[in-house]
DNA sequence: TGCAAATGTGACAGGATTATGAAAACAAGA
DNA sequence: TCTTGTTTTCATAATCCTGTCACATTTGCA
């Protein structure tokens, strides 16, 4: 359950945001002012932290900074006034978002997702079995040891991964390794690259078990 | 210049769009559908994606749901409608932002600066191994002894700390070097440079353990 | 079972890619 | 102007990837 630290000191509001928030599933967390925000904030660990900008003992951009000064949780600022400047100056301090009272609370979900996903993306993997592929590190790994393939078994892993349990005619890997090029290699090349790339991943080579051979169609990788 | 991806089918928009853009230091690659958009996001890096949600031949969502399978680059959506749905489903395919027209240009520029901070953070000291920059000071050092490094060899070395563990094509190397100045460079010269940053920040430059060679894709710095 | 087709395998020549040394073009300062 | 250091290119070497051949093995089917 997402930890969320609100800022407020509207107390109406924040009764109605707490309510509304603990209803989708959020652990909310409420300050009225700077000072006990920062208390709190240093003592627990927060996903997330929704600031109002103006608060009785100070603003919510000096919340910011100080969060940002500490942490990487992201901020969202709930803000009165859709003041231009205000929002720039909010972006300045390091926030994540903003949104302008009065809002939707489907909005402000959205927003809070958003923020949640963004703090923890991770890069896009692909794997089958007991091997990965990091497309943005261009890594190959094998029980979590790194396997070096030359580009074009790189390639030809890729396609398999991402048509997993997929049939991949002969047809349709020659074409999407080679028809960039514009070459066109012997049949038999696609063999040998069968042969290296399962080299490289299976534990057995004569027994494939993460890409199998359908035999007069094609191959595919299967997770089990 | 950080270099931006502009997706509107809507001409007059996009030109005035473009010229204010380029005006504050953007450069702007237009792309008037998905088709294209997706043709050159696919050759080229892009620092932020400013995408209109309905395009002639498909529609902003499937855009940026295909930038987001295979890259990290910050996505903002241009909507035409404030409409709630609209936004919701446009951060669940993974957008940063979103902001709607009419909007005003401070706060598409605020908002664009606001990605693209998030996306480098910005860190002030670097490091990678024995290695750190302070980009602050300016300075490069070896297990705390200072490297002299010229201009180029210190804007190359930053972009493998500020992508620590990602693969950097040699396209993208390049890009990045030299696509400010409008020249194009050799081939080779990036060879070069490589050679002689290595010589300076490897123990073996013979035997590179902290940028590595990824034949046929390009380089990458790794941690361990 | 035996045969023909499909797939797997080892080795090799040529070639693309990257590394390297040296040297010309260029810029900035003394 | 001369010096110094940087940037870029060129020519060449080292590396290892690639595609093909010949031949072995497996498979499905008559």
């Amino acid at each position: 359950m997402p930890k969320l630290l609100l800022v407020e000191d509207d107390m109406q509001l924040a009764r109605n945001l707490i309510r509304f928030l603990s209803s989708e599933q959020y652990q909310v967390t409420h300050a009225p002012g700077q000072t006990d925000a920062l208390t709190v904030f240093r003592k627990e660990h927060f996903d997330c932290a929704l600031l109002d900008i103006s608060l009785p003992d100070g603003n919510g951009f000096a919340v910011c900074s100080a969060i940002r000064s500490q942490s990487d949780t992201p901020v969202i600022f709930l803000t009165a006034s859709a003041d231009e400047a205000n929002t720039v100056a909010g972006f300045d301090v390091g926030a994540d978002d903003y949104i302008s009272k009065p809002f939707r609370p489907r909005e402000l979900l959205a927003r809070i997702r958003n923020a949640l996903r963004r703090s923890q993306r991770s890069t896009p993997v692909l794997s089958c079995q007991n091997i990965c592929l990091d497309q943005s590190k261009g890594v190959v790994t094998k029980n979590g040891s790194e396997l070096f393939l030359s580009a074009l078994e790189y390639r030809l892993l890729l396609v398999f991964l991402t048509n997993k349990e997929q049939l991949l005619t002969r047809d349709r890997l020659i074409d999407e390794l080679w028809s960039a090029s514009g070459e066109y290699v012997s049949d038999n090349t696609l063999n040998v690259y069968m042969k290296r790339l399962r080299e490289k991943i299976e534990d057995d080579p004569q027994n494939p078990r993460i890409i199998r051979t359908v035999r007069g169609l094609g191959y595919k990788a299967v997770e089990a």
